[in-house]
Parts: C-alpha cells; sequence; structure tokens
DNA sequence: TTGAAAGCGATACCAG
DNA sequence: CTGGTATCGCTTTCAA
C-alpha cells in the first residue's frame, strides 16, 4: 500500500497522490474527492519516513533529560510535548538517568534520527557533544541551567541566585545554623550551583561552613527523610534546611513530623521547585517556585522558530520567585531581625 | 556527508562503507581502520531514516499515555524507556490528555512514522484505531486495564478486582458509610473500573450506595484536598475514604490534617497506586500497589519481542497488592467486626 | 491541473 | 573481501 498503487487504482500519477494529501488545493476537487475516498477506503496511512526523507524534514525534536520520574521534569516535559504537538512535530524522549555516557549515546542517536532540535538539561558536558550537534546544524537549547560560555543558548532560570535568594532568606530570619540537603553535585550541575550559592552566602555573612550539615542525596523521598533524620537528631542540629528540591523538602518535612520536631517551631524548611503538593501538606512549604512548564513552552518554541524559520536559538533567563509559606519562621533562639 | 562522499574519500563503494560501519567484521581489517579514521575524522553520523528505510526497520516504539504529570505515568514511562533503550530501540512519546481526539491523531502520527510497536493506554478507545493498527501490522499492547475482547492483547492488572479488594477491606474494618475519590469516569475506563468496583462491593454487602459520598475529580492535589474536604465536612460525614488514586489520597490526607480530622482515628483513607511518598506520610498511608513498572517492562518486552522476533503479543495480567499502613484502621462507631 | 523523473541516503543482494 | 546497483516511498521541480 504505497502512493504508486494508490495511483494506480485512481488513474492519476504519484504526484497528484501527494499533492492530493499535502497540498489539497492544487488539485482539482473532483481528483481530490477520488483519491480521498480511495485514501480511506483503504485506510492509507503514508510513510513519514519517506516523507521526511525527500522533504529534509523530520518533525523530530529530542529532549534529553536526567529522569521524569521526578515531578517537576515530568511537568517540563509535557509542557514541552503539547508545544511541539500543536506546532505538528514529534518528541522523542531519553533519559540520560544522571550519567553521561547514557548522554552521549542518547545524543548521537537523535542525531541518527535526523532530528531537527534538540533540548538538554544541564549545561555541563563533553565539548564534543556540542561540537557535534553544530556540525550538524541541529539547533539545540540547554534548559534548567545557564551555560556561562555564551555560544551556549540557554533557556533558563538562574539556579545561584534562587538558592541565593531562599538561603539569604534563611539567613535574614535569623537563622545560623543552616543545614542543605541537595543532590549528588558530581552529576548534577544544577545541584552544584545551589550548593554553591548555599556555600557562599554562608560566608558572605560570616557563618561557618560546617561539612556536616550538608548531605548530598538522589531524589528519592524515602532518601531524603533519612539525610533529614540524620541531619535533624544531630546533637546540635540546624534550625533551619535549605533543601535543593521539593522531594527532598518533603522528605524533611515528613521526617521531622515523625520525629516530633515541630516546623517551622523546631526548624525552618525551605524547598525548590513550587511542586503542587507544596501548598497542600502542612505546614504549607516554602519553596523555591521554578517556571518549569514557562521553561519548556519557551525552549521549544525556540526550537520550533529555529527548525520553521530558521531563527537561531538565543538564550533567555526565567525568573524564578521564593514563595514564603507556613515551613518557615524566624530563629527561636536568635536575635531575630527581619529585614 | 553522505556514505558516498566518504566512499570517495576512502575510496572504495558504498557498500564498504556500509559494511565498515554495521559489519565491521565482514571488511578486511586495514580497510575498516582506514574508513573509521575518516569517519571519526568528520564526525559522520549516518541518517537513520536512510538505513531504516532500507532495513525496514525504524527502531521506534510508540507510548500513548493520558499525562505523564502523574507521577505513577511517569515512573511507568521511565521503565520502559530504559528497556527499550538497553534494547536499542528508541520511544516516541505521546500524551493523549484524556482526549479521544488528540489520541486518534497521536495514533495515526505514529503509524505514520512506521513505529515497531506500540503501548496504549486503558483499552477503550474507537474500533476503528485498532483495525488501523493491525491493517499496518504493528503489534500493539493495552496497559493500565484489560480489554474484554480477547483480540486485544492487555498487559495489566485487574482494576476491579484491586478496587474491590481496597473496599472490601474497608468494609470489614466495620465500615458503613464509605467514601470515594476517583478520576472522571467518562474519559478514564481505569477510573470507571474502580468505580464499579466501589460500588458493587457496597451493594454486595448491602450497603446503600449514595452518589453524594462520591467525587469524580482531575488527578490535581490541590483540586483533591478540597473535594476532600466538602465530603468531610458533610453534615453526616464518611469514616472511610478510598481514593482511586494517591494524589488524590494525599490530597485527602492532608486536608484532613488540617481539619483537624484525624487519620485514621475519625477517618480511614486508602490510596492506589502506592507510590514512595505513601511510606512517608504520616501517618503512613494505606495504598494499592500497581506494580508500573513491571508491567511497563513486560509491555516494552513484549513489543521488543514482536519487532524483534515476530513473536504476537498476548496478553498478561500482573498483580496488585493492598499494602496496608496506618491511615486506616477499623471504624470507631460501629460494631468492629474484623473478619 | 497533471505527469515524468530526479533525487533523498543507506542497505543488501548478486557478481566478481 | 569488495563493488555495482536496485530499492525503500514520497516530494518536488520542471514541462506539458
Amino acid at each position: 500500500m504505497t502512493i504508486r498503487w494508490l495511483a494506480r487504482h485512481a488513474g492519476v500519477s504519484v504526484a497528484t497522490i501527494s499533492r492530493a494529501l499535502r497540498h489539497p488545493d492544487r488539485v482539482a476537487p473532483e481528483t481530490r474527492e477520488r483519491i480521498l475516498k480511495l485514501v480511506s477506503r483503504y485506510q492509507f496511512v503514508p510513510d513519514g519516513r519517506a516523507a521526511t526523507f525527500s522533504s529534509r524534514r523530520t518533525g523530530l525534536v529530542g529532549l534529553v533529560v536526567p529522569t521524569i520520574s521526578n515531578s517537576i521534569y515530568a511537568e517540563f516535559t509535557e509542557a514541552i510535548q503539547n508545544r511541539l504537538q500543536a506546532a505538528g512535530l514529534s518528541l522523542l524522549i531519553a533519559n540520560a538517568n544522571y550519567s553521561a555516557e547514557i548522554e552521549a549515546g542518547i545524543i548521537r542517536k537523535l542525531i541518527e534520527s535526523r532530528v531537527e532540535g534538540v533540548i538538554l538539561t544541564g549545561y555541563k558536558r563533553d565539548a564534543a557533544l556540542y561540537n557535534l550537534l553544530r556540525h550538524y546544524r541541529i539547533p539545540f537549547v540547554v534548559t534548567w541551567s545557564t551555560s556561562p560560555e555564551p555560544a551556549i543558548p540557554s533557556i533558563s532560570f538562574d539556579n545561584y541566585a534562587a538558592a541565593t535568594e531562599a538561603v539569604e532568606m534563611l539567613i535574614s530570619l535569623g537563622h545560623r545554623r543552616i543545614g542543605l540537603i541537595c543532590g549528588v553535585t558530581d552529576i548534577n550541575d544544577r545541584a552544584a550551583q545551589r550548593f554553591d550559592a548555599y556555600r557562599s552566602a554562608l560566608l558572605r555573612h560570616k557563618i561557618r561552613f560546617e561539612p556536616e550539615l550538608v548531605s548530598e542525596q538522589p531524589f528519592e523521598i524515602e532518601v531524603s527523610a533519612e539525610a533529614a533524620t540524620r541531619l535533624v537528631t544531630r546533637k546540635n542540629p540546624p534550625t533551619a534546611l535549605f533543601c535543593a528540591n521539593d522531594i527532598q523538602a518533603l522528605g524533611a518535612l515528613f521526617a521531622c513530623q515523625r520525629l516530633n520536631v515541630r516546623v517551622p517551631e523546631d526548624i525552618s524548611l525551605i524547598g525548590f521547585d513550587d511542586l503542587p503538593i507544596t501548598r497542600v501538606v502542612n505546614p504549607p512549604l516554602s519553596s523555591v517556585h521554578v517556571p518549569a512548564k514557562l521553561m519548556g513552552q519557551a525552549a521549544a518554541d525556540a526550537l520550533i522558530d529555529a527548525a520553521r524559520n530558521g531563527i537561531p536559538v538565543t538564550g533567555q533567563t526565567v525568573g524564578t520567585e521564593l514563595m514564603m509559606r507556613g515551613s518557615t519562621a524566624p530563629a527561636a533562639s536568635a536575635n531575630t531581625k527581619i529585614r
């Protein structure tokens, strides 16, 4: 069942069939009707690869995320997918699983598929990969972190600034012993930037940085709860905890509840991502709002523009907002000065 | 940059280049070295479409899910993706967004891409779609619900049985006023089956079915919390709530906490999906464990087998398990008889 | 408005 | 072991 077969049956040329399918207005109404009737009668679905192959357009965009089981990436992915779908493009999705090797393989495969654009998560990766994409003239955009290199366009928020705001808020509430739970900085540049921001903020305020108050963990709520438990049950526990991720913040919140450590009276919590659930838990969780959906849409739009109209992708910074909720309060012990 | 170009530069034929890339052992070591050096020097990545086109294999599998922002689908998707990736196949993912129309368009597009298999969510859809897939000899499998038609292979658990177990548990704990929060049954056959199970269980135990105790809602935690609030603040509130989804159960739990309705003393809760978070909240949430990962892997494996070895997809039922945790207790008022 | 024919880039069969 | 070549299914000039 091919265009050629249909052409024979309809008594026209393959060119006419192709036109009837793609540019119906360029075919005589009568001819068109006849063809379309055949098409639906035989449930003909043209081979997209062949089409793609002659027209040089695959209609495919690749997305590389470390995982989608983290809600925030799921939301991000979904936003991208919806946008592309609306533009008639398809999403080829791949999990890099926080592994540089897997990622490299994935990117190669995307190039093999001749995707018309690639959305990357995080900027830190072998330069060879960026070069490969450029070499194949495949527009790409980095999300979730901004690359220091201007040649690598990123549509993202500023992890460092956002984390700084959160930590400074805790400091301004009088907290001096502030713990951190974040992702594994070796494999996650977002986590690394947030860690940096935390550390710098402390130093800037002359607060000693204590490595024992920092816990790097994978994003699993049970693991995070355990990490928080360890932090909170120290002899000299922190009075505030910055969790560079809501999953971890939730783990911490539930761990505290279980330990009868009152939030925010005994310990203040701030998360990161602003998942919908933060507004529903008790107390509601303060969190840094990350415009995941917006960021995804902007990235998709940029790539759609690049693919359709050859417009080069330009970087863009989207804003975050610290959402203060019930999980954060002035330090009880300290001389509480809110500025 | 094509195979032909490389052939000229290497002074060999295109056939040899192709072989050097796909079957290195069928090429003289010397020739091979020379070719591979060129390939890496020019960062040549063969065009997968062309390959696909001559070899009749696209290496693509399509997945149609209603959404991925629900964690449980994200986990499912991820399992499939990992499995396919390991088998050298790529996942083309599409959100149907609980819309039959969008889904139909998506399936058409998957056929256009000549995917080698399709994983569907839920069985209820226009028969024409199934026929189209069959017509194109594309193996498919239904997940998340079992089709009553044997011609539609499903790899799934039994929604009805699983929900029945949960509701009967509540009944056996002495509950007689049991509420239900579930998905929108019009567009979600899983929700519909769970609703049916709930209703039948009540009737079977001579408990009056009260429509006012049922709330159909989209899977958003805030919406679910409101729905639960309405149910719990009735003049004559239920003593137990079956939530056909953990998102909704969590919404209910947090709503109860906020209203000072004690769980499980005042109201028992059972969710569905057994998300990791259920083990961490307070009290831990009873839930029906759904083997999302296993189901995804099995579906992926079935399709891999179908694509690779022409083995027809056969249905399979995977088990669920009711995980009883702290959110459920015997009815306080009633004459508590645990059988 | 319609048709003929030249690709698009790799694969694989068949010779040599 | 290597080369020539038909082929996959459709799009797209270019003519008619």
